[in-house]
RNA sequence: GCGGCUAUGGCGGAAUAGGCAGACGCGCACGUUUGAGGGGCGUGUGGGAGACCGUGCCGGUUCAAGUCCGGCUAGCCGCACCA
């Protein structure tokens, strides 16, 4: 160990080591109690940002940690290889996109080894190695058998950008989640997986997710949009059609003045077929499918739509009401029609007023304020049902239950739920996926590849043009193929996954990355699963963890996995930000880590990180605060060193207490020991651990200017290292040889404290009176309340205070404060 | 519109079960070491001359409120014509 602290030497040498040594490989032992840490692994973009470097570091404390406390910690890392940024880059550079996935594979993670990083790098995955993708593929093909997954002919989000569709979740704000441009829509038939069937699962398991956020819980259930309602079916004047509506009003039915179908509604074409309204209403229907998302989601206010020139019957009353199409009815949701019920529903309002349609008030909400027959707008309070049949003077709450129950018995309806979540288009018109293992048949149909056929691999005879349908269209090798079933010439499936699938299982196959025969074992999965921390940012609240959790299930049904929940708790990282934005190229506010790691070492860039901010909040860099870091441990190095140098034959042992400074030191030891191991351990607060690790070096520095008891200020330091190891494991590896310990620093038993040298002699409490600070006594740390009251009652300062007073009430908390209530 | 989160010195943040608000760090000031600079070491640092006043605002509960309750305001995030 050199006087001056020299960060690169240090970490390249322990880097080296570590990895010489294989230093983090583990395995199933049933004898120790396991711990599995994950991070979520990064998309290899080829450079690592701030943010994978708070995820990591947050990720390594917690894996360090855990592994000093003697659990068996499964702690991976790896590559979530599939995505367009390689087929763009092969289109704009002419490289292939396994070549520029692999060499980005690679320079990242040499960043990430130079971070010291405990990976266990032997279960390593790439989702775009074949050896991964097999899996994918196999997979997809239990899914397909047991049902899971279809495919369908239907209206699709449709990014003209990406040349892709995309699944719902993946359109933000009617754009495309990855390039921003404005989705359209395509007719496609595509494959889909029956999330929906897991909808209700989905649901209620995050009631047994305690360690998730209430946030990705609440964005989960929004997501999910289970409401109750009923339907209730309306005949169409002289046709055989029937239209079915749902409602989560069933109780206003009365109050139908008027029915609206989506415009993409099946039975619209037919109806109007012949008819003078066919012409208006197909120029309508083209209208709307020619719009984007957000063109047909901006006009907020303003109702458009046609009449069909139709009635419908409503069931309750008998009477006929005209029926319409409007864009403000969704396909998607529901059944696609709704009853228009202008009195208590404010869209279906905002519609008759523009279509001038009756208003029929049927609920009175007895609010003096609120004239049911004059309406200026919608009124969706709850009270009395009025010009409602049978059903007047009935508390709404109670007819939404019983007007159900009437329905169904006459066959007009029943009680139902319905969901907002759709089934996942998993289908994408893209080279850099995991090929989906179908073949089509003319005779036999859709068929699944043969299981030992598996992988279907990719082939790398394809061009890039960014245009038009599937990229392995275009290899002369691909398509081509025997139909499994019958043995006739087929033709494979053209799309590929979406990369959304590679990673929903990921974290199974770390449990067993080198398995050639399965995806994993069951039993290693048993061993590891569930994770136990997972790590990762919140922008992956619904899309990811929404899909991981749903693969777990299926997979669960499958008989492959134990559980139904991957993920038993979850820490979702906040933002790093500068100067109060998101960082980002176009502010010019970037920090690049390569940079800082350079400059101050990786030791500092992951003190710093984890200091300035608990994990879940926003991160607000500041190259000021990360000298400060490095200052620390500079501060920290240059007492370690000249310990040795002073005390070479000092060890850390039995320690005397001679005086108040040995007292006070290792009642600070001993304080750092018990706050760090809660901060870290159960609050997941290493900033406040790193800040009481500060306060033992200034403690420590303060006491070594005295008459410095070697053993004790040995056991300082030891413990010192110690507990910096999992924050910053090079330099305190670097000091753990040069003080001569035996073995590593990241390989010990994490310290213990010893209660009885937290308990202090004397304490000083505050006395208040009337709740406000008065003075300040020293009383024996063991006191009770009485013995403080006693005490306060003779204290002078205190006598002068209460003098000439009416004492009504004296307040005790031991250990704390007194307060004397007096008037 | 609906739902969630946040609000504390000049700044990042601390106060874990209602009990000394501002730990720790940054910045700043001063002292010290040094030929000087840098660096190190140390002291001080919410406001106010003071009794006191101070955790976005108004009110409440309590002996005691940053913390609990009710009502706002602002900012951020998610969803949004969901019938």
């Amino acid at each position: 160990m050199l006087e001056k602290y020299n960060f690169t030497e240090i970490e390249k040498k322990w880097q080296q080591i570590w990895e010489k040594e294989d230093a983090f490989r583990v395995s199933e032992d049933p004898d120790k109690e396991k711990y599995y840490v994950l991070e979520m692994f990064p998309y290899p973009s080829g450079k690592l940002h701030m943010g994978h470097v708070r995820n990591y570091s947050i990720g390594d404390v917690l894996a360090r940690f855990k592994t000093m406390n003697g659990f068996n910690v499964l702690h991976p890392m790896g590559w979530d290889g599939f995505g367009l940024p390689a087929e763009n880059a092969a289109i704009k550079h002419n490289v292939a996109p396994a070549d520029w996935t692999w060499a980005n594979i690679s320079d990242m993670q040499d960043q990430l080894k130079q971070m010291g990083l405990s990976y266990d790098w032997n279960r390593e995955v790439a989702t775009c190695h074949p050896e991964y993708y097999r899996w994918m593929q196999w997979i997809f093909i239990q899914f397909y058998k047991k049902g899971l997954a279809y495919k369908k002919e239907s209206q699709v989000n449709w990014c003209p950008s990406c040349q892709t569709v995309l699944a719902n979740e993946q359109v933000v704000d009617g754009c495309c989640e990855r390039c921003k441009s404005p989705v359209g829509k395509k007719d496609l038939s595509q494959w889909y997986f029956k999330i929906t069937d897991y909808a209700d699962r989905l649901l209620q398991n995050l009631d047994t997710l305690d360690g998730w956020p209430t946030k990705v819980k609440t964005m989960q259930r929004n997501w999910i949009g289970k409401s109750k309602g009923a339907l209730a079916t309306f005949d169409v004047q002289d046709r055989e059609e029937k239209l079915t509506v749902f409602t989560t009003r069933i109780d206003t039915i009365y109050g139908t003045t008027f029915m609206v179908l989506a415009p993409e509604y099946p039975d619209v074409i037919p109806m109007v077929e012949g008819t003078e309204y066919e012409a208006p209403v197909r120029e309508y229907i083209d209208r709307c499918a020619h719009m984007t998302e957000i063109e047909r989601t901006s006009t907020t206010n303003e109702k458009t739509g046609v009449f069909i020139g139709r009635y419908a019957v409503n069931p309750f009353t008998k009477k006929p009401m005209p029926i319409y199409i409007s864009d403000y009815v969704l396909m998607g949701y529901g059944t696609g029609a709704v009853m228009g019920v202008p009195a208590h529903d404010q869209r279906d309002f905002d519609f008759a007023k523009k279509f001038d349609l009756e208003i029929i008030p049927v609920i009175d909400p007895q609010d003096p304020e609120v004239d049911v027959n004059d309406l200026k707008e919608a009124c969706a309070a709850e009270g009395v049902l009025i010009n409602s049949g049978e059903f007047s003077g009935m508390n709404n709450k109670e007819a939404i239950e019983k007007i159900a129950l009437v329905a169904k018995e006459r066959g007009i309806g029943e009680p139902t739920i319905t969901y907002r979540l759709r089934d996942w288009l998993i289908s994408r018109q893209r080279y850099w996926g995991t090929p989906i293992p179908m073949i089509y048949c003319e005779d036999c149909g859709w068929v699944p590849e043969k299981e030992e056929n598996l992988p279907v691999m990719l082939p790398t005879d394809v061009e890039f043009t960014g245009k038009g349908e599937s990229p392995l269209a275009t290899s002369k090798t691909f398509a081509d193929t025997v139909c499994p079933c019958c043995g006739k010439p087929a033709k494979r499936e053209l799309d590929t996954m979406d990369t959304f699938l590679d990673s929903s299982w990921y974290f199974l196959r770390y449990t067993d990355a080198r398995n050639t025969e399965q995806a994993f074992s069951k039993e290693k999965a048993d061993y590891w699963m569930n994770v136990d921390q997972y790590i990762g940012g919140v922008e992956h609240a619904i899309l990811h963890l929404m899909y991981a959790r749903f693969f777990q299930m299926a997979l669960y049904d499958l008989g492959l996995t134990s559980s139904e929940e991957p993920f038993q708790n979850l820490l979702t990282q906040g933002m790093v930000i500068k100067d109060g934005a998101k960082m980002s190229k176009s502010l010019g506010n970037v920090v690049s880590p390569a940079e800082i790691i350079e400059k101050y070492g990786a030791d500092t860039a992951r003190l710093f990180i984890l200091f300035a901010a608990p994990p879940e909040r926003e991160l607000d860099w500041s190259d000021r605060g990360v000298e400060g870091s490095f200052r620390f441990l500079n501060r920290v190095y240059r007492m370690v060193y000249d310990f040795k140098a002073n005390y070479e034959k000092a060890v850390p042992g039995e320690y005397e207490i001679r005086n108040d400074a040995d007292r006070k030191l290792a009642y600070t030891l001993n304080y750092t020991i018990k706050k760090v191991t809660e901060d870290i351990g159960e609050r997941f607060n290493f900033n406040t651990a790193i800040s009481s690790i500060m306060e033992l070096v200034n403690e420590m520095y303060k006491y070594r200017e005295g008459d410095v008891n070697e053993t004790l200020f040995a056991c300082a330091i030891r413990t010192l290292v110690v507990l910096l190891a999992p924050f910053v494991p090079h330099v305190t590896e670097e000091m753990w040889e040069h003080l001569g310990y035996e073995g590593r620093a990241y390989a010990q038993s994490w310290p213990s404290y010893d209660p009885d040298a937290l308990v202090k002699d004397t304490i000083e409490i505050v006395v208040q009176i009337n709740g406000k600070n008065k003075a300040k006594i020293d009383i024996p740390g063991d006191a009770t309340r009485d013995d403080m009251l006693a005490i306060a009652a003779e204290d002078e300062t205190i006598r002068g205070l209460t003098e000439g007073k009416n004492v009504i009430k004296t307040i005790a908390v031991p250990g704390r404060l007194i307060n004397i209530v007096a008037k």
